[in-house]
DNA sequence: CTGGGCTCCTGTCAGC
DNA sequence: TGCTGACAGGAGCCCA
């Protein structure tokens, strides 16, 4: 479910609710994707930090009672079905069959729900930023940030004979491009999702990075995209599927010419184009 | 190192 | 109505 503008959505909405609160007790139900508990330290009694995204990972740091000495933190991965809901006070209705985690504090309760369960929480008291950072250093740069360039597109690409679509779904380039906005995207660029990435000419990568900072950003003002099932912290839902020009648009005309877009396979993964608009 | 395929899990929907 | 198979927003792991 969620991409980069979900969990950043997710982060705000998460982070206005619980950063500053005071941590009472962690429960865990099922099993997530990493059942990671690490070191099972007491989280009780630490304050949360201001809640951080690092591409579709958020991190949540948690301040020692005394001194306010850093106690590491939380890093949670909302995988494919996740989502992070916060109930203010006592208002939170009874624990869920797919609710698995609850993060009680003196100001409310929240809860990860995961249907499927490729979700994923990790936590400990060496789980600060130097250690998250060690973790996600395979991770590519942010596309929201300057570090976002086609100098560094064209470079991470080199070579590469994997498919641009999949390029941007590896994560080892850029973060949090997911099924829909990398098909989204690569519809905006007007660049064929079957490329090679490594034959990305320099203006392409140009385009795309543009592409890709756009779709992101107009998505995240969207609050981001409700296929099924995704809400923010609050329960609201995005409403960028309704901006979606090709994603799950399969036979439907293009909107730019008319033509029905495609649906393709690549990696066990459908991508949708316009084989008009969008060139090898 | 790269790329391809499989896997985790549950829900939903189309088709017979 | 009921069963079966395909498919769904992610990403780690194994193998060639």
């Amino acid at each position: 479910m969620p991409e980069l503008p979900e969990v950043e959505v997710t982060r705000r909405t998460v982070n206005e609710a619980v950063a500053g609160a005071r941590v009472m007790a962690l429960q865990m139900g099922k099993p997530l994707r990493w059942p990671l508990g690490c070191d099972p330290v007491t989280v009780a009694g630490q304050v949360v930090g201001a809640v951080q995204r690092r591409g579709k990972y958020l991190w949540m740091p948690l301040q020692g009672d005394a001194a306010g000495s850093p106690a590491g933190g939380l890093l949670w991965h909302l995988g494919m079905s996740g989502s992070l809901g916060w109930w203010p006070g006592q208002s939170a209705p009874a624990r869920g069959v797919h609710d698995h985690v609850e993060l009680l504090t003196d100001r409310g309760l929240l809860r990860l729900h995961d249907p499927r369960r490729f979700g994923a929480l990790v936590w400990g008291p060496s789980l600060g930023e130097g250690q998250v950072a060690r973790l996600l250093a395979g991770l590519g740069v942010e596309p929201l940030t300057e570090a976002w360039t086609a100098q560094h597109l064209h470079r991470a690409l080199m070579g590469r004979r994997v498919a641009i679509k999949q390029a941007l779904l590896a994560g080892d380039v850029v973060v949090g491009v997911g099924n829909i906005y990398a098909s989204e995207a690569l519809f905006r660029a007007g660049i064929d999702p079957r490329l090679a990435a490594g034959k990305l000419s320099k203006p392409r990568c140009e385009r795309l990075v543009h592409a890709v900072r756009e779709v992101l950003a107009e998505a995240v003002a969207a609050g981001g995209t409700t296929l099924r099932d995704f809400r923010n912290a609050l329960g609201q839902q995005g409403h960028f599927q309704q901006a979606t020009r090709v994603y799950d648009r399969a036979g439907l005309p293009c909107v730019a010419c008319g033509q029905p877009v495609r649906r393709i396979v690549q990696g066990q993964r459908a991508t949708y184009f316009c084989a008009t608009c969008q060139r090898r």
